[in-house]
Order: structure tokens, then C-alpha cells, then sequence
DNA sequence: CTTATATTTCGATAATAATGGAAATATGGA
DNA sequence: TCCATATTTCCATTATTATCGAAATATAAG
């Protein structure tokens, strides 16, 4: 993943009707939702939907199908998958940073093993 | 996590400057890296490096400590875990939908485990 | 106290993104 | 064919964000 891609990627979830959307649609699951139930759920305006439906699908966060009438859009869970390896790509020296996703961004080097300052939060 | 708070995380890390300073700062771990050398480093003027660094700070993806004369930025990576598992919450209706990242959204009901259709990817 | 270095704030400008009404397109059913 | 429904495209308007020179602030060193 370049770095343009990801982000591109967390600017198209970085916006509350997207990331809603992205959202509803993680939970719907590989079947998905049909834009209309999407907007309906959320009390968008067609042309408002339509407009970030087609951001997030454009970027490739998720994609249509037709059927019928209907369009179903579902995510692309492997795109998700690499843009969380990208992110932490060579992360926390080694160090285990993040407790609830266990060992993500391992995909490459973990150099640099050096015994870090204090890193405190201030004000 | 609320959905405003992860849309400003993710609008924050969804732009080439703020991305490329995050990452930065993922790799160099708890001690950081001062403002001067992430300006350096990056290419970019004074003026749009605090910019991008107090964008990043006021959401909460980093924070900076002073020393000396120096102000040394790092991550907050239990914000990352946190954002992650936030996007993924409820996901993919119980299959294992990511291979890098493992269990990742399972904090809260993993309801819903309903057959799904085909969700093959069309042009 | 003066100078040098590090970083931020101010302010003006330029660029990009979001919104939604109205019209257009697409699909299916009567 | 004609109508209803689903979704998108067009377009104009509004709002937000990025950029960076110049000035201000902060800290330390001579």
C-alpha cells in the first residue's frame, strides 16, 4: 500500500457520514446494503448519499452490486486489513503497543530495539 | 469511541503530511521525534509542520513533551487500538474477516449470524 | 543581555470538499 | 409501452481545510 492510497483511505472514513456508512456496512457483512436502506438508516439525501457512496467505493473501501433495482455495497475487508498493517508498519520498536489487536503491523523490519525516554502524558 | 471522535482521528491521519508524520512517529517508538528533525525529515515549512502537528496533538493521535528546546511528538497508541477496534465493531457477522489483524472488532455482541450472499467483486 | 535556535501564531490566499434540489438514467412490473 | 422505484449525475452554493511568509514566543547558550 502507498502511502497516497491509505490516505486517501482514512480521509473517505474520516468524514461522519462515511464513516457511518462504512460502519453499518461492516455489520451487514459480505451480503451488504442496498444504498436505499443505507440512506434510510441514516436520513441522508439521495444525492448526499450518492455523492459519498461513491467516494468510499471509488477509493475502493467498498464496492456495489446490482441486483435487481437495488444496489448492495459491502466492504472490502482485505483493504481494511492492509491499511491497519500500514498504518503501524515497523511499529513501537518491538514493543507490544496494542493490546486489543495483538501483533498488526509486523509485515516488516521491527529495527531499532532502543531503550526508549519517558514518554508521559502532560498537558 | 464515539463516531465523531473516530471520524476526527481518521480525518487527521487522512491526509499525505499527517499520515506521513504518523508513521514516522510509530517507528520511532515512545521517545519520539522532535518537531525540527519531523520537518526535515518531511520537507515541509515551519509554519504548515505545526499546522499538521497540532491538528494531529488536538485530536489526541500524539502528544509532544517538552525538553530543553525541543518539543518531541509521539504516538498515542492506545487511541490506534482503540480507533481500530472501533471500526470494526460487530464486524463481518462472526467470520473471520481479517488475516493480518486477527480478532480485532470483537469487543462488543458478534450478533447477526446470518448466511450471506455472494459478494464477488464487479467492474 | 544579546544572540541563536526551535516552534508556534497570525493573517491572507488558494484549494478542496460537502450539500441538496432538480433532472437524468436504469431496472422491473403492469 | 407506460409507470413506479432506485440510484446517480449535474449544478450552484456554502463551508472547511491547507499553505506559508512574516512576526511572535520560548528556551538555552555565550
Amino acid at each position: 500500500m502507498e502511502l497516497l492510497n491509505a490516505a486517501e483511505y482514512l480521509a473517505a472514513l474520516g468524514h461522519e457520514s462515511r464513516l457511518s456508512i462504512f460502519r453499518l456496512l461492516v455489520q451487514a457483512g459480505e451480503e451488504g446494503l442496498s444504498a436505499g436502506v443505507i440512506g434510510e438508516q441514516l436520513g441522508l439525501a439521495p444525492a448526499t448519499l450518492s455523492f459519498h457512496l461513491s467516494h468510499l467505493a471509488r477509493t475502493g473501501l467498498i464496492f456495489g452490486r446490482q441486483q435487481s433495482r437495488f444496489i448492495f455495497y459491502s466492504v472490502d475487508y482485505a483493504v481494511i486489513d492492509t491499511l491497519f498493517a500500514f498504518l503501524l508498519e515497523d511499529c513501537c520498536q518491538g514493543k507490544a503497543c496494542l493490546p486489543k489487536t495483538g501483533a498488526v503491523g509486523g509485515a516488516k523490519s521491527r529495527r531499532r530495539m532502543v531503550r526508549a525516554g519517558a514518554a508521559g502524558r502532560p498537558a
